[in-house]
DNA sequence: GAGATTGTTGACCGAACAGTTTCTAATGGG
DNA sequence: CCCATTAGAAACTGTTCGGTCAACAATCTC
């Protein structure tokens, strides 16, 4: 019926992605996003609308693939542990990975947007709530077993450690190296554990 | 010997401080800082040098500010669990005060500078290896009170809880309550003791 | 109070910003 | 094979960006 596109959208997508990931939303320019993509300026507006948009779809793009292979790394399992082990490599890959730091795109966009973006911050919310659910859940089934502690509710577990991977995931950008990345996540481990320890 | 200036140069050095806050390093223009400073553009550019150097400079007194405000609170308690609570409020406060969460400036610069601004990086390097320090040094003394886990050493735990409250001034920027950040904090003081428990 | 010195102001600068438009090129349906 | 339709490239738009500068104002020294 007309003209058909040159570049498949989900590659120029995914190319727009790693660019906001690398320099956040403000510091990356149309400029940036167009040699990234390699698209001219007419084609980039014509599919994607503008910038914010193009920031958008990107970033919900980016949470779904991470939401699946967190529940992936999580299915993989064949008992809880194993499970959280498999998670807690998932978030170690996005600490450090060949010698460079990226961190990750949804904790950067929480810090640097949520404050005065409504539609990204939403958008982030409702995904941070699934991965907590995912992790109470885990916690859960783990707790059923007896192997991780009973004192404090899989809820409020999975709160903690929660915030312990924000954490991890916030500051790799600034401080990470693989030996302290692999205590944090062990270390990780150890807090869900039930007591007796000296 | 020549004309005074007509401002207090911590004062607007304050305000700048507080504007790069809330917006991060590029969302804040020397318009937004012009405003919230009350200054003309002579006269910034005069006392400051640029955009740049007034972030480091605004940078380094917050830090130095907040790091102080952590070893009063660590000097002002009797115990260790004591001075840990205390400091644990100052980390409180800055999750969540009055209905606005802004999280911490120096996290937040970690997540949108650290990959790209050599000298904001190490300003922040320097700032986050003494308070780690401070944490390990207060930790210590509760392991040798015998009030902390003694299967991980001081060092570790320190990098532990580091983490632990970089997650949370990181994403109280996008899902902050008073009630989380309570069961956050008092959480953070559980995984520090010894053992058992069911 | 004259002159040296520094602060303040506002006009000004080129560059980069996000976004639009115009024109041409490629396609499928009739 | 022609035409409606959409894609692509590049010139172009108005605005805002960070930063400079020249003129004027206020102070101190002598």
């Amino acid at each position: 019926m007309a003209r058909p596109r040159e570049f498949d959208t989900d590659v120029a997508l995914n190319a727009a992605m790693l660019a906001f990931w690398e320099r956040g939303y403000e510091a990356t320019s149309t400029q940036d996003l167009l040699d990234a993509m390699g698209l001219s300026k007419g084609s980039l507006y014509k599919a994607f609308g503008d910038k914010h948009n193009l920031f958008l779809i990107a970033l919900q793009n980016y949470l779904d693939h991470l939401y699946e292979k967190m529940k992936q790394s999580v299915d993989a399992g064949s008992d809880p542990v194993q499970s959280m082990t498999g998670l807690m490599g998932v978030v170690e890959n996005l600490c450090y990975k060949q010698e460079m730091a990226n961190g990750c795109f949804a904790v950067n966009t929480v810090v640097e947007l949520s404050q005065r973006d409504e539609q990204a911050s939403q958008i982030l919310k409702r995904h941070l709530v699934r991965v907590e659910k995912l992790l109470a859940t885990l916690i859960k089934s783990g707790q059923d077993r007896g192997v991780y502690r009973r004192d404090v509710s899989a809820e409020h577990l999975a709160e903690a450690l929660f915030v312990y991977i924000f954490g991890m995931l916030a500051q790799s950008r600034g401080i990470a190296s693989p030996s302290r990345t692999k205590r944090l996540t062990s270390f990780a481990m150890t807090f869900l554990q039930p007591g007796l320890r000296s």
